[in-house]
DNA sequence: GACACTCCCGAAGAAATCCTGAAGATGTCC
DNA sequence: GGACATCTTCAGGATTTCTTCGGGAGTGTC
C-alpha cells in the first residue's frame, strides 16, 4: 500500500516537479493549488503526510495549517511546511500553527524525500505528540523538534539533543528562574542527585550558540545560587536587537555556530 | 481535567480571539468584560490563571489586580497582565501590583500560550529562597522570590539570598521592630547565639540598594538597642517620594545598584 | 565629661558558586 | 579502525556572596 501525500502548492511548475519526484519515489500524490481545495482533499483522502506551501491563494498556509490541526479528522496528520525563510518575522514565528517540520525554498528534492519519510516513520511509532514534537515559538525563537534546531533571529541554529531539551525546559518556564534540580529532573530524568556541573557546560554551549557575547549573557541569565532564567526579547526589542545579532554573527565564523559550536 | 482560565478583557474581538485560541489549546475559559464581573468570576470559579487587561471599564486592571491579591481566596492565583503600552514603567508597576507576568499588545498567540503554561507550572517550581514562594507586596515594594528580586519604586533590584530573606523577614513584620535574635532564628536558622555583626552588614547592603541616602535611612530604620524596623511609604507618600528616588538613582551609577551593590 | 554600650563604615579574608578550557568516555558512521 | 559528534568530568581561575575585624561615630547613663 503506497503512502498518500497531499501536496498543496500554487505554482504549477514547482507542484509537478515535486509531485513527479514523490510519485517516482513510490508515493501516491494528491495535488491542490489553493487552500480551499487543500482542505477539502485532506478531509476526502486522509493523507499520511501533507506538504503545505506557505504562500497560497484563497487561504494562506498558516491559516490552513491551524484549521487542519483544529479538525479532529486531520489533527494528527504530519504537516511539512514549505517556505522562503528570511522573510518577515511573522512567517517564522508562525511556525507554531502546528507544523511538524519545515523546508525552505529552494530545497533539494532528495532532502524533501528524507523528511517525508521521517514524518511517516514518526507517525507510526509516536502516534501523537508523546513528548514535545511540536514546533514551539516564542518571539524571536522557534524550536523545531523534528530536526533538533532552533530558529533564532531568522537563522537556523543546530542543537544537540540535550541542548534542545534544556532550551525547551527553560522556554517552557520563560521568565522564571529554574532550579538545577528541576532541570535535572526534566531534562536528564535524574532524581535528587545534584550533578550541576553538567548543566553548566550545556548552558555554556547554548550561550555560545545563541548569545552575541557568551561572556555577558543577555538571554540565558544565571541567578546566583538559584538557577538559570531565560529572558527572550518581545515586541520592539526584537527589531532593536537585530543589528546586534547580525554583527555578532559576522564577527564569528559561521561554522562555529552551525556545526562545531562548542568545541571550536 | 482542563485548567481553567479567567480572561478579563473589554474588547470583544480580542476577547474571542484569545479565548478561542486558549480553548483550542485545551483550556477552559471564563470570560469577563469589566473589572467587576472579573472579580466576581474569580471568586466563583477559582481559576488556575487570570488574564487581565490593563484598560478596563468600571475597575481598571491595576486596581483589580491589587484587590485579587488582597483577598485570601484569590491571592495565590497567577495573574498575567496584558497591556497596550510597551513602556517598562507600566510593566514594573504591573508587577508591583502583584502580577506574575506581563504581555504587551500586539502579542503572538503562541507566546501567550507559552506564558500561560509557564504560570501553570509555577506550582511545581523548586522554591528558590528556601521557604517563601509567593510574591509579597506592600506599597512601593514587591518581593519576587522567583528571581530573588525586589521591585522597588518601579525598578527591579537584585538581591542575594540572605538579603532577600532579611527583607522578607522585615516586611512580614512591617512597622514592628524586629529583634536581632528573631532575625537570626528566621533568616539564619541560628539559635540564641548572637552574631549580630553579620546582620548589621546585610542591613547595610540592603540600605545601599534601597535607600536614597544609606547614611540616613528612611525606610530601614534602626531602633537603638532593640533591632530594626521597616517603614515603607503608603498612599500619597509614594508619589511624593518618586522624584527623590529618581534623583538618587541618577546620581549613583546604575551598576552599583544592579550588580555589585555592596562591594562597589 | 567619662564611661560603657551599640551601631556604622571600610576593607579584607573565607566560602560558595560559577565560568573556562580541555581532556577523557561513549557512541555513531563510513 | 579512524574521524566525528556528543556527553561527561575535572582542575584552575574568576566572580559573587558571606563573614569577620578594627577603627570610629553615635547613644544613653552616671
Amino acid at each position: 500500500m503506497k503512502p498518500c501525500i497531499l501536496l498543496i502548492e500554487d505554482d504549477s511548475d514547482m507542484r509537478e516537479l515535486v509531485a513527479g519526484h514523490l510519485e517516482h519515489g513510490g508515493f501516491d500524490v494528491q495535488r491542490a493549488d489553493d487552500g480551499i481545495k487543500g482542505q477539502a482533499l485532506a478531509l476526502q483522502y486522509g493523507p499520511d503526510v501533507i506538504l503545505l506551501d506557505l504562500m497560497l491563494p484563497k487561504v494562506d498556509g498558516l491559516t490552513l495549517c491551524q484549521r487542519l490541526r483544529r479538525d479532529e479528522r486531520t489533527a494528527r496528520i504530519p504537516i511539512l511546511m514549505i517556505t522562503a525563510l528570511g522573510g518577515t518575522k511573522d512567517k517564522v514565528s508562525g511556525f507554531n500553527s502546528g507544523a511538524d517540520d519545515y523546508l525552505t525554498k529552494p530545497f533539494d528534492l532528495e532532502e524533501l524525500m528524507v523528511r517525508v519519510k521521517a514524518l511517516l516513520r514518526r507517525s507510526e511509532r509516536a502516534p501523537l505528540s508523546s513528548k514535545h514534537n511540536e514546533i514551539l515559538s516564542f518571539g524571536s525563537l522557534t524550536l523545531v523538534p523534528e530536526r533538533l534546531e532552533a530558529i533564532w533571529f531568522d537563522e537556523p541554529v543546530r542543537l544537540t539533543h540535550l541542548e534542545f531539551e534544556l532550551l525547551h525546559c527553560l522556554l517552557q518556564r520563560h521568565g522564571q528562574t529554574v532550579a538545577p534540580s528541576l532541570i535535572l529532573k526534566e531534562v536528564w530524568g535524574y532524581e535528587p542527585d545534584d550533578d550541576i556541573e553538567t548543566i553548566r557546560v550545556h548552558v555554556r554551549h547554548l550561550r555560545t550558540k545563541l548569545e552575541p557575547d557568551p561572556r555577558k549573557p543577555r538571554f540565558i541569565k544565571t541567578v546566583y545560587g538559584a538557577g538559570y532564567c531565560l529572558e527572550l526579547p518581545t515586541g520592539d526589542q526584537i527589531a532593536a536587537l537585530e543589528p546586534v545579532m547580525r554583527e555578532a554573527r559576522a564577527a564569528r565564523p559561521a561554522q562555529a555556530r552551525a556545526k562545531g559550536g562548542q568545541a571550536a
